[in-house]
DNA sequence: ATAGGCCTGACG
DNA sequence: CGTCAGGCCTAT
């Protein structure tokens, strides 16, 4: 499940490989995944474009393209991008393949076909309204606690607020009961009884676990490999995620899971208030 | 604000 | 077999 350390991984590996690669061709094999244009729009589009470079809003990547374009690929669940040779053996759900201009592949593998691309034109990201109206880049210097309180605003629980990208880019499930349980804060809390020292706690613990897991290039939990293929190793660290019945390793106290906006959500409920 | 749907693989 | 996993969109 990529999350921002994930998809910031993905992309610090993808930037040196495709800078300047030349697309000669895409091969679309589950045309649902591509959101905007037509697939054959898409595909007539992306022919004969040149990579400027690869960045990153939130969970999704852009590559920027010459002529103004941005091919936007987010990885769902799911998703992966793997580079490969022609004729190679393509791994099981293979739904795009991007041909480049030095004979390599980067192929795009997706089991649960949760991820979307879209091809879009700088200055109208409309097309996809989930990156068009991200919320702040929680790791830029900009993002103050100050940020944070305008993000937590409303009066939803914090866990759904973390989870709401049009609040704060980037943060999922793994990371948003990390950063929780880091700042003591329990996940069913709404965002106006949060004091301000609670938010600048929760500003902290996020910037540090997000931090913390991009330097250990992301957490596998189920499926996520990077584009070599590798897994993370951020999941060994992990103090709550998945660790239902286990004891808290500051309190001792048995991490409990409980459902919150739908998700699976552990916390301590001694260090978690 | 919450529930359902998309989808496959892993698990009991 | 049924259930769970969950990012994000849509409908209620």
């Amino acid at each position: 499940m990529p999350e921002l350390p994930e998809v910031e991984t993905i992309r610090r590996q993808l930037d040196p490989e495709l800078r300047g690669a030349r697309i000669t061709g895409v091969e679309v094999h589950l045309p649902r995944l591509v959101k905007y244009p037509s697939p054959l729009s898409y595909r007539r589009a992306l022919r004969g474009k040149r990579i400027l470079e690869v960045g990153r809003r939130g969970k999704y990547l852009l590559l920027r393209l010459e002529g103004g374009r941005i091919l936007v690929v987010h990885l769902g669940m799911s998703g992966s991008l793997r580079f490969a040779s022609p004729g190679g053996e393509r791994p099981r759900h293979t739904h795009l393949v991007f041909h480049l201009d030095d004979g390599r592949e980067l192929l795009y593998v997706d089991p649960r076909t949760f991820g979307e691309t879209a091809l879009l034109r700088e200055g109208d990201l409309s097309p996809l309204p989930g990156l068009d109206r991200l919320g702040p880049e929680p790791l830029e210097a900009g993002f103050t606690p100050g940020e944070l309180a305008r993000a937590l605003r409303g009066r939803c629980r914090v866990k759904a607020a973390l989870l709401d990208q049009s609040r704060v880019a980037g943060i999922g499930n793994i990371y948003a009961d990390e950063a929780l349980h880091r700042a003591g804060i329990h996940p069913l809390r709404r965002l106006d009884e949060l004091e301000g020292e609670e938010m600048e706690s929760l500003h902290r613990a996020m910037r540090e676990v997000l931090s913390e897991a991009l330097s250990r290039g992301g957490s596998s939990v189920n499926d996520y490999v990077d584009t070599r293929g590798e897994k993370g190793s951020f999941q060994a660290s992990h103090r709550v995620y998945r660790r239902a019945g286990e004891p808290c390793f500051r309190c001792g106290e048995l991490i409990r899971k409980v459902r919150v906006a739908g998700r699976g959500t552990y916390f301590c409920p001694r260090c978690q208030r």
